[in-house]
DNA sequence: TCGATTTGACCAGT
DNA sequence: ACTGGTCAAATCGA
């Protein structure tokens, strides 16, 4: 049913539907695998899991991939902030010509995508950032703390992202993603895809637009946790993890979209009153974590850009 | 020595 | 006037 209503998208949809698809067969192959791993107790499928997943990540890589250069007006609408809004004013009146009255020249962000994510620690996003600035923010106990892409000068990226410690009982960290990297420096994968620390795993990611006035804004929502099992050994001390902070296995993205990590791995594809959605389930067990993965895309408004 | 961090200054937006 | 985002000089540390 897939082919019915994708025909009539873009080419570069089609193929970010191709490249989910692909991710959903690997995936169960990789729980299948995972399945009889469990039960034969056969350590030979560790490879071929691992290969298993490294398609997996790659099929999502290459779905950002898509999302990321599929809106190339939308990229430099997104450029006004940052480096070039104040090359751009130089040329004009606002900016003053000697070097230290150029600080603070710039434009504040007010278009440009971004997505925020909370997680329960500091986490490695497989990037290489660059501190460059901290702001006490007014009724927030703890400051900003703001990066940029360390490549930012010698490959111009204009990835930034700001963390700030909530005031919450146990602390998260609200973690906003500007702009989009440009750079080829990614380092790693990204730690929350597999080998964290699964108590430090449980994170919300909600892509906002701030562009009131264009509905082809971002709205594309994407959760993932993986769990601990349960096991009465390894109940973890401290933090209570039922009160006050998003529960693992819970998640609710802007537009009060849930999601739930649950059953099979499963697709849908249902339509809204904004329009098609397409929800994708990835589930993958082994003998100490569930992997759930939720995505959830309105496709008659993909997002600029996605960055993980 | 050089890259990263700190921190006060500056400016745009509200 | 106030707040938040960024710059860049000063400082730190490997």
């Amino acid at each position: 049913m897939e082919s019915s209503w994708a025909e009539n998208l873009p080419p570069n949809k089609r193929k970010l539907i191709e490249e989910l698809v692909r991710g959903r067969e690997f995936t169960n192959q990789l729980k299948n695998l995972l399945n009889n791993l469990t039960m034969n107790n056969n350590d030979d499928g560790s490879d071929a899991a691992g290969d298993l997943v490294a398609k997996i990540l790659g099929s999502f890589s290459e779905t950002l991939s898509i999302l990321s250069t599929s809106e190339p007006d939308e990229v430099v609408k997104a450029s006004p902030c940052g480096e070039d809004a104040r090359k751009s004013e130089d040329s004009g009146e606002s900016c003053k010509s000697s070097l230290k009255d150029r600080r603070g020249c710039y434009k504040r962000r007010k278009t440009t995508d971004m997505y925020t994510k909370i997680t329960r620690n500091l986490m490695d996003d497989g990037y290489a950032w660059r501190k460059y600035g901290q702001k006490v923010i007014l009724n927030a106990k703890h400051p900003r703390n703001y990066y940029r892409c360390t490549h930012k000068i010698d490959q111009g990226c204009q990835a930034t992202k700001q963390v700030q410690r909530t005031d919450d009982e146990p602390p998260m960290f609200r973690t906003t993603y500007c702009g989009y990297h440009t750079c080829k420096n990614l380092l790693k994968a990204p730690q929350i895809l597999l080998g964290s620390n699964p108590r430090d795993s449980a994170i919300l990611l909600s892509f906002e637009t701030h562009d009131q006035q264009h509905h082809d804004s971002t709205n594309i929502f994407a959760s993932a946790s993986i769990k601990q099992e349960e096991s009465r050994d390894e109940e973890i001390p401290g933090p209570d993890r039922t009160h006050n902070h998003p529960s693992p296995d819970h998640f609710m993205s802007p537009d009060l979209t849930t999601f739930e990590s649950s059953g099979p791995a499963t697709s849908t594809f249902s339509g809204s009153d904004r329009g098609d959605v397409i929800s994708e389930v990835y589930s993958c067990t082994d003998s100490t974590h569930n992997l759930d993965m939720d995505l959830a895309f309105h496709f008659d408004d993909l997002p600029q850009f996605i960055n993980f």
